[in-house]
DNA sequence: GGTCATTCAGTGGTCAGACCACTAAAAGGT
DNA sequence: ACCTTTTAGTGGTCTGACCACTGAATGACC
């Protein structure tokens, strides 16, 4: 048969590879194009699995993989059960699926320590700025909350922890700008692991913890003082600072 | 039965809901600690599909499920056949996950277009101002292919918006942060669509493209210069003035 | 008509098994 | 040793059965 094809034909650039869908792929193609078309909002119902395999073609299970996908992505999510709280919906947001993403691809080292830290320090000083310029008292009483949190006595590294995040997140919220203050928060979550481990490998964490809480201090006073400039100089400096009192961090098991 | 029991027992607040754990979400957290322990690096294979439900007491599907979250999130990549090269691997990275999950988070409106923008100009203040202070010959390369792209005749909108976007994007790399370079491809990446539509929605697109190409040689010179706060102002007044030339990017079709 | 208990129907969650397409490795023939 | 065919193991897809959940519908009783 091979006789009757011209050589020419069968080497022309037109030939390429046929790419083979996936199914869920195609689902979540589907879905996006919904997504993206505005038909469907923050809130809305998807048909139920099995009747969108039927409309879609596809078995349910490819169906339910695109689901997954789209349910890690913060996009989706589902509910068992019958009624109107049944059944697969867009979401209205998490979080999770930015925090897991960094999470993993710093454990993998497709981002180095160095550069999420140099990142942190570009989106900190950006929200200290607009959180000075931006204040209100619920957002002010927002950051006081944590900060009065760390200086009690009392307070585990855990804790401690914990609440240095939610300092941090507190000033990104007041910020103003959503993305910003999630993409902070999820860094920040994303290192919550490994800056915990690096705390407990401190035989005497009084000094550092002096230092966090006179630096978390200094920040705030300038934010209260409407000084953007000197709360993201601050902001920056304390971040290297607090970086470079965790030796740990930067060698967690090489 | 329930006269029985002390009723400051049932109302006692160590009483919380047992969450309910889905099969995938065993199997993903099962992965990702052996991410997060260093036993699985980049290229490693997992065990197969059959053999991990079986190790895990769970169903092939919740495996299948599972992975396809973690392919989505570019952490995994599966490939049919026999052989070494057969099965499911840990990927090198893939920034797709983080590009649609602005593209939706923005169609679902979770992002405000104004934040996405503020965003961009802070993360690519801070490539312009690592970029003039890194400059080698590959990167300059980098930034001047695209710019002289955008500078052709012939050039049509959705190649010039791609041009436009090289550009952007190779800054971005020459700042050195891999994490920030990403976020820069990635929102630059979610917002393709819409851009090139509000490009085609210009009648006459020739001042507007005039006035991008006088913006883009600015910022390169101050890079070249080596002035970084120059090149960064420069950055932030070019993003905000091709953001305020299309209008119908900010009202796509309320 | 109102209330309560039971049943039903539809939802997602899970599993097992069958079969397909792919592809390197193994086996068999020359 | 080389070539062809077969095999075995991989992920991809589908089907069907069953489970847990949960509001809605139905029926019984007052």
């Amino acid at each position: 048969m091979s006789e009757n094809v011209p050589s020419s034909w069968l080497d022309s650039p037109t030939w390429r590879p046929v790419a083979r869908a996936r199914a869920h792929e195609l689902v979540i193609e589907a879905i996006e194009d919904q997504i993206l078309s505005g038909a469907l909002k923050v809130g809305d119902p998807l048909p139920a699995e099995r009747e969108l395999a039927a409309r879609l073609q596809v078995s349910r299970a490819g169906v339910r993989e695109a689901i997954r996908v789209l349910e890690g992505q913060g996009v989706l999510r589902s509910s068992v059960g019958a009624g109107a709280e049944a059944g697969t919906f867009i979401a209205s947001f998490s979080g999770e699926a930015l925090t897991r993403f960094l999470r993993l691809h710093i454990a993998l080292s497709n981002f180095q320590l160095a550069d999420v830290i140099d990142a942190r320090v570009m989106l900190e000083r950006s929200s200290a700025i607009f959180a000075a310029e931006n204040l209100n008292d619920e957002s002010v009483a927002g950051i006081r909350d944590p900060l009065n949190r760390m200086n009690s006595e009392a307070i585990s590294r855990e804790e401690f922890n914990d609440a240095d995040t939610a300092f941090h997140v507190a000033i990104a919220e007041a910020s103003g700008n959503r993305l910003v203050a999630d993409l902070t928060i999820a860094i920040r979550a994303s290192l919550r692991a490994p800056i915990l481990e690096a705390f407990r490998q401190l035989n005497d964490w009084s000094p550092v913890v002096t230092m966090l809480r006179e630096q978390h201090q200094a920040i705030f006073d300038a934010i209260i003082a409407g000084d953007g400039k000197l709360a993201a100089d601050l902001t920056e400096h304390h971040i290297r600072a607090a970086s470079g009192a965790l030796p740990a961090l930067h060698s967690p098991g090489e």
